[in-house]
DNA sequence: GCTCCAATTTGAACGTGTTCAAGTATCGAC
DNA sequence: GTCGATACTTGAACACGTTCAAATTGGAGC
């Protein structure tokens, strides 16, 4: 959680190993390969090549190909995470939180979004560690999670106290939506995506409001009845 | 465009080819192995040996290994279909109607479970053709579709009349999503997603009766207004 | 039966991700 | 400075998806 000198993989590795510039020029290597060329069509020696290292040595940092995606991915959050900032700062209502929010992430994904057409798949991949919803991700989803807590906690907006515990997490489902429709947006610079969101930001907006509503309590406590069972 | 002798993918197949056989026994052993020993353990040479062919004779049929899958997918979806076709027949009831098709589908895929994750993989890369989204498969997901215009056509319920041609749409993403949440379910048998289906599907049916509610119908409008302007 | 063409089949060869046994460099202990 | 251990680096070798030029087969037309 702090800020260590530990540049490798969201677990935990060397603690201040000798070869962290190799590290950083590999993986700075990777990403700008994968950026000009594309996922598939930049070859491991390639990267090694353009990096002046051996192959063996990209693998000696990175445990395959896939890793070096998930380490770009962790590091697109992170930059999210600063994006998201001044927003959370600058904004007191929740619409506007939460559409910054989202918009924020686009903003940061958007220089990659063809590569992160390639990214995606891997990451859907259930068994893979980078996967969103495994646990091995467990640490960066909670960081994201998070990040809606706090869309939440500053904003003006009155919610449903029963509802309020599981908005992060159903806003965060929403990112998530967001983020694979903008995979899937060919839409020139991804216009449709940024539609999308500020169509749907208003609608969950007037959708939390009216969860107080007489009318829409019994539908408040199904959702959250449904969620505590899907959790156990 | 027109039919022409080619027998490769998904969409038009051989009118009588000579191979057919030989397509098929490819087909059949890839599949098999596919759930002995997963995808990504299942070699090409393997799947040609254990067909008694040739390796390239594999390709001459498939033009990927992901084909392969690709093939497997609109199988099951096939199956998805007739396994739906029952339930459709017995129930008037809109949710009993829509908890069946969802079932059914699992029902359906269940025996695949663990190498359809890898499937899954392959479908989530947006460029490829086998995506859920993609142009492509216009044809199977439009088949899809259909399945929840009839689980509406046939049922008793009241919708909104605004909301109605939309629904089926929607009622498909819903599908999307569990299929989704299936594909990460790790819980034994994916009884999670049975309880998800059990649990979402009176939701859905208790929100689509209110969508006609007067405090509701502004945010049936913008909901059908957002699809509106999604689809141009 | 023969000829010929297109459909089918073959397997060697290529490119790419990954592994690994064998080095080489660096640093603390003495 | 030397030694030993650990960190790092190397490139050849391997496995697997894929390609392709060449061989084979089956059947229509005669």
């Amino acid at each position: 959680m702090t800020d260590q000198p530990v540049p490798t993989t969201a677990a935990g590795e060397a603690p201040t190993a000798r070869g962290e510039q190799t590290r950083q020029l590999i993986l700075e290597t990777a990403i700008r390969l994968f950026r000009e060329r594309g996922y598939a069509r930049t070859t491991m020696r390639a990267i090694a090549e353009e990096a002046g290292v051996a192959v063996g040595n990209a693998y000696y940092y990175f445990d395959s190909k896939e890793r070096l995606i998930q380490e770009f991915y962790s590091r697109t959050q992170d930059e999210h995470r600063a994006a998201a900032r001044p927003v959370l700062e600058r904004e007191s209502e929740f619409a506007a939180r939460l559409a910054g929010v989202l918009h924020a992430a686009i903003d940061v994904l958007t220089p990659s979004h063809e590569f992160a057409a390639s990214f995606f798949k891997v990451a859907a991949e259930p068994s893979s560690p980078l996967s969103p919803f495994s646990s091995e991700t467990a640490g960066p989803r909670q960081a994201s999670i998070e990040l809606f807590t706090e869309v939440l906690a500053g904003s003006t907006s009155k919610v449903d106290p029963e509802l309020r515990p599981h908005l992060p997490e159903l806003l965060w489902l929403a990112y998530m939506g967001t983020v694979l429709y903008w995979v899937y947006d060919r839409s020139p610079g991804q216009t449709r995506t940024r539609t999308l969101i500020d169509g749907a930001v208003p609608l969950i907006d007037r959708l939390v409001s009216l969860s107080r509503l007489r009318v829409l309590r019994p539908v408040t406590r199904q959702i959250v009845e449904l969620l505590r069972m899907l959790r156990h």
